[in-house]
DNA sequence: GTCTATAGGGAGATAGAC
DNA sequence: GTCTATCTCCCTATAGAC
């Protein structure tokens, strides 16, 4: 049998149901106050269980930033590589921004989750997984500076603190965005005029 | 003897310690992952004496939390009030962020557990909290709704999304913010310019 | 694969001495 | 005001049955 299959094995199924219920319990109450009976309990199984399949709860916080990051990067860089190849640098700016809002709030467990063990994770862990969360950041600096090269933002902009304002304003969505409020699309479109435009009156 | 005397009578100098030992510890650990004999150490003093200032491990968070969002918006107001009467909105906004900035980092144990203690907070603690976040909120609502009003940001951009998207960059800072990398108003005055004039090459 | 039972370690909070 | 001692509860992780 394919490990491609598409019907997941019975072993594959069960940790995602773990997986899952981790990133939601750790978004709700971070790392240390996340316990794995909790954990056990949203996934229908017994705390004992869990251990068949990460051995640690170390292992298994490890592995939900892990997914966590990997599903953003992948939305994000799918989305700007379909793009066209004459695609402006500002049309490359927006799908990411778009990109980036609609997956953190698609994976708002994993997000959410990530914000809130931050700092609380035993830092064998933290190190593992931050090289992954670098790697993203690369990609907007990349995307940034390719635009500012080919003349679409101001030269005079610090590309460092450009990105961390910009990332950190998308990244706060996921702690007030209601779907029954807002519109994804329209919050996205307002972050790109806004951090492209500026919201002084012309 | 006055309770504004200058000099704090010896039962304020410890409540004052064990509140800064507190919030030092929160911003580490979280609200769960922090044990009271771990502020009790960095206060030096032992955990049983904690509750002779503070009745439970609730109400410690809860002091943290109130002081630090006060020092923030009292910071910030003193800031903008000091400003004559026939400065621009656009003055008003710049003056708010480099304050909002310095005060974030000023306070940085108080702000970092305010983001960390996240949803870990019991919700009757944060219930009360959350009151006096959203006057902050209202000030820079107000404070971004006169100078649309007075004709210094664009009419078509929508308050609150701006208000969300300017206070979750800002707040990032706290979490990168190394003072011998950057200097603060550098930054302040980056954030101010991006917002308001945007990144977008004229 | 999942269960139950439990070992071993800390946690928050209180009481009473000083 | 602070300390020490302690009650009671709940945690992670393991072992062995099914």
């Amino acid at each position: 049998m394919s490990k491609k299959s598409l019907k997941l094995k019975k072993v594959e199924v069960s940790r995602a149901r773990v997986l899952d219920a981790a990133a939601h319990i750790f978004r709700e109450r971070g790392f240390v106050g996340t316990t794995m009976r909790a954990i056990a309990q949203d996934a229908g199984i017994e705390a004992g269980s869990i251990y068949y399949h990460f051995k640690s709860k170390d292992e298994l916080i490890g592995a939900v930033l892990d997914f966590g990051i990997t599903a953003l990067q992948g939305s994000v860089t799918n989305a700007v590589d379909k793009l066209p190849k004459y695609a402006t640098p500002k049309e490359r700016i927006k799908t990411a921004i778009n990109a980036h809002v609609s997956a953190i709030v698609k994976y708002g467990d994993y997000t959410l989750a990530m914000r809130r063990v931050f700092g609380q994770v035993p830092s064998n862990v933290w190190r593992k997984h931050v090289k992954l969360r670098e790697e993203y950041g690369d990609f907007w600096h990349n995307l940034l500076a390719n635009a500012q090269k080919q003349g679409g933002l101001r030269k005079d902009i610090d590309l460092t603190i450009a990105r961390l304002f910009l990332l950190g304003g998308l990244n706060w969505t996921v702690e007030w965005f209601k779907p029954k409020k807002h519109s994804l699309e329209q919050i996205a479109e307002s972050f790109a005029s806004l951090i492209l435009e500026g919201m002084k009156s012309k």
